[in-house]
DNA sequence: AGCTGAGGTTCAAATAATGAACCATAAGCG
DNA sequence: CGCTTATGGTTCATTATTTGAACCTCAGCT
């Protein structure tokens, strides 16, 4: 790997714990040698992407990437463009929606919106969402290129709770599934007592970059309540889509849709 | 240069152009070659801190950024914590104030609050604020370690209308007035007609971490009230630093100042 | 004192970055 | 139409950077 990539990787572990933590501990968790991961941080912190806490010497994340964050959303005002959908589908459905992006290779919940009552699921932002056991990893991996679901589906896949699915090959039976009518559904995937329904949020070019999610207890949920959800999340995730890319064509499958291969 | 910051330098410079740009763009601005930035921006793009656009096959910033600076903010919500103070300094002042943070070997402009007057000074959020040019970057300049000092007055420095100050000598002696007093004056000193008293808000560790800036058309402002608005500056700045910093005392020079030299 | 584990540093050896030259494609033009 | 000149993208021998075992230093603990 390159280095450029390794030292992105050991900022991406580090964006990943909870709380900060020292040289040793880091350069272990990102395989690296003490020497190395040194070297990493503190040309990373050159550049504002990490800091290091004067008195406990630990690290954390620094406050470039919160710079070009601003840059980027105020080009590509992604959330402020998503979060009214969001807001309307969480008031239309009274459960809680929450949107999610692919980034580096992984889905992150980016907004959740809490519905006006007492009982409902709660769902952190920033928290990472498995694709396996996710209505929108799967609803994400659906609509994704045969070999990504390939790649995907050859890690090793964690069992949350009793309902997990973990065979790929009933996955890609769900894959099927959810591509054929356009939106996802996890039952109790990733918690149990949790039924959700999700739909890709996709680029113009057609891939996902994102899901709207809508997450209800199972146990007041019907099946027809859970297709409605999903039905409304297919709108929600194409209005955004829409909005965002503006009038570019969401062409299904254009001429330039892939770089290589 | 380490390959990391060159790459990192990548992203700040595509950062800070206004539009996206091709591939021979990037790589000569960077004063890269073509297959080195080509190989960079794959790298970059692999983790998500760039994207290229599928159609034009331009590269812009990408979403990893966002998820990194969420996650910053989520635990240290430096913009949440000094908004309120900068609202209250808006109203009380009734001149639009601005909050800066440093970041990537520059001061930008991070918050900006309106006062609710129709005659006021328009400040963007995203500007670059110049050290040499700006009441933010003297004061912010007048509390760093003297070695940054004098390797910011070495670059050149533009003269931005007929009061900028670009002799590094006369610099100096508004620094060492701004660290007397506490906070900085431009008069003139990036845009006519308009003048400006700063204070930095300053780390556990005494280094400054960015400014907050009282900017007011010069036509009405008097010198008693640009000492006023500087005042209150100096106290705002330090509200934000001790409700971010949470309990860890502002020592003034702590025996862990700096950490090699 | 002596031990332990932390952060941090060194320098020869190993490896990854580099860039001139290359290809492919598209647009502009006589 | 063929030529020119852009663009994005790729190759591979050369070169410079990265690497990591061993090292140092300091603070806390026995």
């Amino acid at each position: 790997m390159s280095t450029i990539g390794k030292a992105l990787s050991l900022l991406d572990t580090l964006s990943r714990l909870d709380k900060e933590v020292g040289l040793t501990d880091i350069a272990r968790l990102c395989s690296l040698d003490k020497a190395t991961a040194r070297r990493f941080l503190v040309e990373l912190e050159k550049h504002g992407f990490v800091e290091q806490d004067a008195d406990s010497r630990r690290y954390r994340i620094g406050s470039a990437p919160v710079r070009l964050a601003r840059i980027r959303e105020a080009r590509y005002p992604f959330l402020r463009v998503a979060v009214p959908f969001i807001k309307t589908l969480a008031e239309s459905s009274a459960e809680t929606v929450h949107l999610s992006e692919f980034s580096g290779g992984r889905l992150s919940t980016i907004h959740v919106e809490d519905p006006p009552r007492a009982h409902r699921i709660i769902v952190d932002v920033g928290s990472i969402l498995p694709f396996h056991a996710t209505a929108s990893g799967l609803a994400f991996l659906a609509f994704c290129p045969p070999r990504e679901i390939d790649a995907a589906l050859q890690k090793p896949l964690e069992k949350f709770t009793d309902h997990t699915v973990v065979d790929p090959e009933l996955i890609r039976g769900l894959l099927e599934e959810t591509a054929a009518r356009g939106f996802s559904i996890s039952h109790q995937g990733l918690e149990a007592g949790v039924i959700s329904a999700a739909a890709p949020v996709r680029a113009p070019d057609g891939r996902p970059v994102g899901c709207v999610a809508v997450a209800a207890p199972l146990s007041r949920t019907t099946k027809t309540a859970i297709h409605e959800f999903g039905a409304q999340a297919i709108a929600a995730a194409n209005a955004i889509s829409e909005k965002y890319y503006g009038s570019e064509r969401l062409t299904g499958t254009s001429p330039k849709t892939r770089r290589r291969d």
